[in-house]
DNA sequence: ACTAAAATGAGAATGATAATCATTGCTAGG
DNA sequence: CCTAGCAATGATTATCATTCTCATTTTAGT
């Protein structure tokens, strides 16, 4: 699972010509990268899936590079995390404000249109002392098949 | 706040004397020895907290216990779990609907009082066809001290 | 180009959580 | 009082996402 020497080097750096990702703070080339990921699937993704994706798309970014600038695009306000039930965690870029109603017995995830918070974390972000770059909202219960299933009895 | 009941090794099987704890629904001994716990220290603890304090009590349960215990009773309905950044899982019973304001750089944690979602989770919980016990809402970005430093330049 | 600092990648280490499996402890018949 | 059946438990091991280490490459400034 690791063939990919495919020094990109002699290729050209990079030349995304994305409208958006073309006005981006100063990132680094990983940043970017996955940055541009992000934006182009629209969808959460772990750090796992997109080390993968980046290195299907013949731009390869380590794994560790991966990890180290997902925590960079959070600091800088450009992404944020989600974790599930499982463990894992995904990313979204941070104009993603979706919300989640997740089951704790199979996972299930659906998602929730409403938010009422945003009015809340305005008002927190003059009040205390943080700079607030996104809030995440998460429901958690048992879906209907696994309610009715003997999901709460067993141990 | 809870005057710790301290119930001594004697040998009754089950005679909580925590008023709440007492209509406990049939939970096993591993389960209520948790629910107890996290209802005395009243603040979230990670698997391994309560492990360890458990221990310290002499009222030992296996660490593989805590974990599959604390997933029943989130299940169940009675306790809830919120990731922190660097992975870990802090649990506490359902009844603490406390919410957080934590700094992405160095973890830095401070209680957020307001929280205007509960009349969603009410509405949620007709609408959909989910079970819902709890919900999550956390906010993320920088402390003060954080964003002043180089937090957001160093990659 | 030259150097220092930052970024990156490959692999190893870490550590929380999950899985395994043998043992213990209920509980209902007999 | 026994005992079979079964859930619960504990000790240990396995898993695997994430982090660390460090050598190498790239970038920025002069």
């Amino acid at each position: 699972m690791k063939p990919a020497s495919l020094k990109s080097a002699s290729l050209e750096p990079a030349a995304e010509p994305s409208s958006k990702s073309s006005s981006l703070p100063d990132l680094t080339r990983a940043q970017k990268q996955i940055y541009i990921l992000l934006e182009q699937v629209d969808k959460a993704l772990t750090a796992q899936a997109i080390y993968q994706q980046l290195k299907d798309q013949q731009r390869p970014v380590g794994l560790a590079t991966v990890y180290r600038s997902l925590r960079a695009l959070q600091i800088k306000g450009l992404a944020q995390a989600r974790a599930l039930p499982n463990g894992e965690w995904m990313y979204t870029l941070t104009s993603d404000d979706s919300h989640y109603l997740t089951c704790l017995n199979c996972g299930t995830s659906v998602p929730v249109e409403e938010c009422p918070v945003q009015s809340l974390q305005d008002k927190l972000g003059q009040s205390s002392h943080f700079q607030i770059f996104y809030h995440t909202l998460e429901f958690f219960g048992l879906c209907a098949p696994c309610a009715s299933s003997s999901a709460a009895e067993s141990s």
